[in-house]
DNA sequence: TAAGAGTGTTCTTTATATTGAACACATGAA
DNA sequence: TTCATGTGTTCAATATAAAGAACACTCTTA
């Protein structure tokens, strides 16, 4: 019935992350103002800890509801991504090179982003929620979000809400070059 | 005791999901494999689901958990940031300037990094979990994560779990000047 | 040994999430 | 109107999570 979706571990999570702060089950409790059964039970997968109940386990960290499910990529290995073996993800006028190849489960995305003169990348409103960020290390850029058009050169940033509708476009007469990086990855 | 971490909605939340995927609620229970009563209970905020109830209605639209509560940031409302308005977050031989000022409750952080020569940046093992990622533009930087040294040049990039322990150097005769993102934010 | 303090686990009761059916209210068709 | 089908909400029964106390175990210290 499930897709793949990583189906994150909760009580090993939970585990994993009270172990790297140096807590017992007990600490953790008191800390958090649920009984140690309560850590016990859900860091074993007895129970399957209500949302209110985890959240509350999870301010004695302290982390958020979030970051918890933020989630373990696993141990993704490659560290080094050489500039020529960042993966093309378009084609065309836009260039844009990914930084690391498979991001399923991944939190991050990163992505060195050419336009040619004019070039233009336009997305629509974007059902997928998340947030972008980027910097200019070249060129002109113009940057429409909801609406409002900003014109950004180099050294110039932007960070945005993903769901709101957002256009980049070359206005230089060079290539325009920026790093942008967004959360959860988009595609 | 607890900081303002944003205490997510659920309910408002999930409805906003469902609505937006065009769903009504039995429409999404049916597909969840759950009964409507319980989506209507978890929309009205009058229960708060179990962790692996909650996963189930979201296999429904589909969206993760992760992905869930991710969550919206609120409406932030600055999108450009100048170069010249980049916060300083760091000083002495290592320039960080963050794109834009208050992170909090965000998920994302974009960091232009400029590092002195024989300037280092050493974080030991870090008990925030996440990711980052970053993407050297000028210079030559010695990345080591997980006790691995790399050499990295211009356009060349790095894509690693945060929890390794990490340092990096400028190791060039000029300066380093690179982009990092890392997710969530870490200071 | 024994006693004490620490760990995580297991028990029984209590609180709460979830179900399936009934409910109340809309809209559109005969 | 009357019926059919749609919406979201509420109710009583059941399944499950959470609490508090007891348990079993490992240490350290006397």
């Amino acid at each position: 019935m499930n897709d793949a979706h990583f189906d994150i571990d909760v009580g090993a999570r939970l585990r994993d992350l009270r172990l790297k702060q140096g807590l017992s089950q007990r600490a953790l409790a008191k800390r958090a103002g649920v009984s140690n059964a309560t850590v016990s039970m859900v860091e074993a997968n007895r129970v399957s800890p209500s949302v209110s109940g985890l959240r509350q386990i999870l301010a004695g960290i302290p982390i958020s509801l979030g970051e918890f499910f933020a989630g373990p990529p696993g141990d993704r290995e490659q560290v080094v991504f050489r500039a020529d073996e960042l993966k093309e993800i378009a084609g065309g006028p836009i260039s844009f090179r990914q930084v690391g190849a498979n991001l399923e489960g991944r939190a991050l995305q990163m992505i060195h982003e050419r336009y040619r003169p004019g070039a233009e990348s336009g997305k629509a409103m974007l059902s997928h929620q998340g947030e972008e960020a980027g910097l200019v290390i070249r060129g002109r850029m113009l940057l429409e979000v909801a609406g409002i058009r900003h014109e950004l050169g180099p050294g110039d940033a932007y960070f945005f809400d993903s769901r709101k509708p957002h256009a980049f476009r070359n206005i230089g007469e060079g290539e325009l070059e920026l790093v942008s990086a967004c959360t959860p990855p988009s595609f």
